[in-house]
DNA sequence: CAATAGTTGTTATTTTATTAACAATTCTTC
DNA sequence: GAAGAATTGTTAATAAAATAACAACTATTG
């Protein structure tokens, strides 16, 4: 019996390497700083010296956007931005349902930021009585039974899961039976879902775990 | 004059690669989960069917923490705990400021995880008077001028900035200035310090751009 | 208007990370 | 107590990503 070697976990979807991906939001965030700047150009050196990384790196994400630069003069900021927003489809308005609004949950729904680049999340759901019925800025609460009418009366693709750990997967199973096709996890906790859902996990401790190692040499 | 190629950013200082490093959290939490729930050990293929992934390159991971399993029975669950808590630093309470008291900084002090995972939030700081001299939790908030003597009396080495975008630069170089040594940044815009202070960028935009790529195909 | 230097964009090389192969170990069963 | 099966841990091969090399282009300067 073979034990090894038999998960694919790569999507092999799109072309575009994951690592390019993860970095041309940062790359937006700063052309739109230069641009209330008023700075019309910039080359691939300045970008790179930004992120203190290589400028051929920044030229070949660049590349897979299909946005063309121009010699000696670099690239257009105005292009730069929209072309970005499109190529990673933050002009598409994707809906989203939350689920768990606590501290994190009302963090990200009143979060400005987030429809700037393409998710609106439409709808709460809490299994708290005192939070259930309120609203968060413009977003109303619901119960989580709530959630098998509204998801056939808003469509969403998305599913946010903020619940306390112990209790995402029990989310995700039920965001996949209503139609979820994609869940982002905030949750620790690892979620097991079909195949074809997208799942990204957006773990802080990852994160804690490389300032921890770098500080202690 | 060279332009490519001259920028050292990879820290190169300990010899775990950075994907296992951020592996560990997930796993951790995993085996804790598993604890829970009365199970002593646990093998690299199940450990590797929970996360989607090859059992090969879990084997490896935990090999850099130095844990020794059992052929045939797997690892110890307490000990993978016990283990990857020492190799990560979760077991140290590093001590932190927090800069921007807003939806996230709130969150993120009034989130129990942290402390369990080896980091203690010990002070907010903000402009907001309404915000300045109240607490969150037991965590008081100050005036961004009582940073200066306040860490001398606390010492910390990581500054966590959650301000407003345009205000992460000044925060940054705020707190170098007086004595941070770790910035971790929840900013989506980019921030220069000397190479000698550590920098992680925590940005939420980064998984969006990723989960709806592959949503759309 | 020729020379220069900054710049893009592509191809080649190197480095890093993942996956595969396999030898060694040891529990379990007959 | 021998045989078989599951598992670790290491070494080898492959794949992916980052970096380097370089050719082509064009604003600027003398
Ligand atoms: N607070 C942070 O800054 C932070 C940061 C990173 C990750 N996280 C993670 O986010 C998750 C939530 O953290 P938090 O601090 O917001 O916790 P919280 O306790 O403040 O919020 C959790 C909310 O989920 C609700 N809930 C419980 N069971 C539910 C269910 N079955 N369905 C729907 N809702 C349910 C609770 O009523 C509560 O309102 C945790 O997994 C935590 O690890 C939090
Ligand atoms: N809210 C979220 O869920 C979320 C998620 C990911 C990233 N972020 C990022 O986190 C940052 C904060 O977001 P937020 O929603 O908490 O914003 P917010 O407006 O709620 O909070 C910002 C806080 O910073 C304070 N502040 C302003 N200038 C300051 C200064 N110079 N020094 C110290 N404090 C200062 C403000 O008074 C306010 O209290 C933003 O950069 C945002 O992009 C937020």
């Amino acid at each position: 019996m073979k034990v090894r070697g038999n998960n694919n976990h790569k999507s092999m979807g799109g072309q575009v390497p994951e690592p390019t991906l993860r970095r041309l939001p940062g790359y937006l965030s700063y052309f739109k700083s230069l641009k209330i700047n008023g700075i019309e150009h910039v080359s691939s050196s300045q970008i790179a010296s930004t992120f203190n990384m290589d400028a051929t790196l920044v030229t070949k994400d660049l590349s897979h956007t299909g946005i063309k630069g121009r010699t000696k003069i670099g690239y257009n900021v105005d292009k730069l931005i929209e072309t970005i927003i499109v190529f990673l489809d933050f002009n598409t308005h994707e809906n989203a349902f939350l689920f768990g609004v606590g501290n994190l949950g009302k963090a990200l729904i009143n979060y400005d930021g987030l429809k700037h680049y393409g998710l609106k999340i439409v709808a709460g759901f809490d299994v708290d009585p005192r939070v259930i019925n309120t609203s968060v800025k413009d977003v109303k609460v619901y119960g989580v039974d709530d959630f098998r009418d509204l998801s056939r009366k808003i469509p969403a693709r998305i599913g946010i899961i903020t619940t306390p750990d112990g209790k995402a997967q029990e989310t995700a199973d039920y965001m996949v039976a209503w139609g979820i096709k994609a869940i982002w996890n905030f949750t620790p906790q690892s979620i097991k879902v079909p195949d074809n859902i997208v799942v990204e996990n957006t773990s802080i401790y990852s994160d804690l775990a490389v300032i921890l190692n770098k500080l202690n040499k």
